[in-house]
DNA sequence: ACAGTATAGCAACATTTGTTGCTTTGTCAA
DNA sequence: TTGACAAAGCAACAAATGTTGCTATACTGT
């Protein structure tokens, strides 16, 4: 059922069937929308028991999440390679590379999916808050605590850049995103521009 | 499908429908968690054909969807009354009514509705979102226009908001809800506590 | 009051779902 | 190598889903 993330000495069984799954499940997404798509489809597909099936993932929302996430992760560890630390810059690149995976992610997205897309997108924000978190603490030790709690700081933040991530998404108006991500930069570091 | 947001004049046998409906499911949600509750089950204690739900509602979680939604309307409306205008006082006001509303509606929420938590709630942001641009909208007619899009600064300021109470309900810190959207209307406001 | 129209009831349907008990097969370690 | 164990296959299940074509009923404006 939970999927475990870090890949761990498995079974070669369970490694092979979650292989035929997400492979048969990333065919079939290419083909039709998430809604259209059944457990039977993706059972058929990859060969394997539908019974299986449900031993490994919840439904097909479990599954896209899992595939969504670790997509997400690899984007992140790109952009940000060994980047850690609370920084404009540092910020910057994580935005940018939440509104690439966002868009990217939602023009692959049939219209139809539009609205169980909250159920594989918030997972985002909780990698995010975890990024944010181990900048904060570091940051935290060099300097003293901050005032704040670094709970509800990081919190916060994640929510504003995934948000951030969605509105550019959804509208990417005619800004260039490194202009864009500046701006978000600057509105979640320096404050309200009307304060 | 999509139920009419306002209360236009509306045929007595559809407005009956929904209430008969709504009214059921209200019931049911007191009694099971909502991934135990069916459509079945809605139908028949509303009396009313399961046809004729899929006449309404897509699916029960549209049905949910649409019960919170009205519910978190009218909390923010009796907390906010007449205020509207972008101020430190009404962002707390704002953010408290979040909060509490969250905070009910989580601890209403049995444990393994958590994972379609995400499809209900996160119509909210865009609640905040709708009345944070108003808010702007009017500030700018004062003061000219900001240099940082109403778009940009609403979407991010909804999602952190609605990410802050999300962090409040589920857990809410030995702090009073006073002190707590102090801290997050200073975060949002003021900027980074270590920039 | 009535005719036209919209909505609800009803019954039936093919499918999908989620689960179970049992068998078979693959894996790992003693 | 073999024996214990874990995972996958299989078949069958009751139940829920989403949709359809049709009938009956309630509402609306003229």
């Amino acid at each position: 059922m939970l999927v475990t993330s870090f890949e761990e000495k498995l079974d070669p069984r369970v490694k092979r069937t979650r292989k035929l799954l997400t492979d048969a499940f990333e065919e079939l997404v290419q083909e039709k929308s998430l809604h259209a798509i059944t457990v039977q489809d993706i059972a058929e597909r990859a060969t394997v028991n539908r019974a299986t099936f449900y031993a490994h993932f919840d439904d097909k929302y479990a599954l896209m999440d899992h595939l969504v996430a670790s997509s997400y992760r690899e984007t992140v560890k790109n952009k940000l390679a060994d980047a850690c630390g609370f920084s404009h810059e540092n910020l910057a690149l994580l935005i940018e590379a939440t509104c690439e995976f966002l868009s990217r992610y939602t023009s692959s997205c049939h219209p139809s999916d539009e609205k169980y897309r909250p159920l594989i997108e918030t997972q985002i924000q909780a990698q995010i808050k975890g990024l944010l978190s181990r900048w904060l603490e570091e940051h935290t030790n060099e300097n003293g605590p901050s005032n704040i709690d670094i709970e509800i700081t990081s919190t916060v933040y994640s929510w504003a850049i995934f948000g951030a991530g969605m509105q550019w998404a959804q509208h990417s108006n005619g800004s260039t995103l490194e202009d864009y991500s500046a701006d978000v930069v600057s509105l979640i570091l320096d404050g309200a521009p009307v304060p």
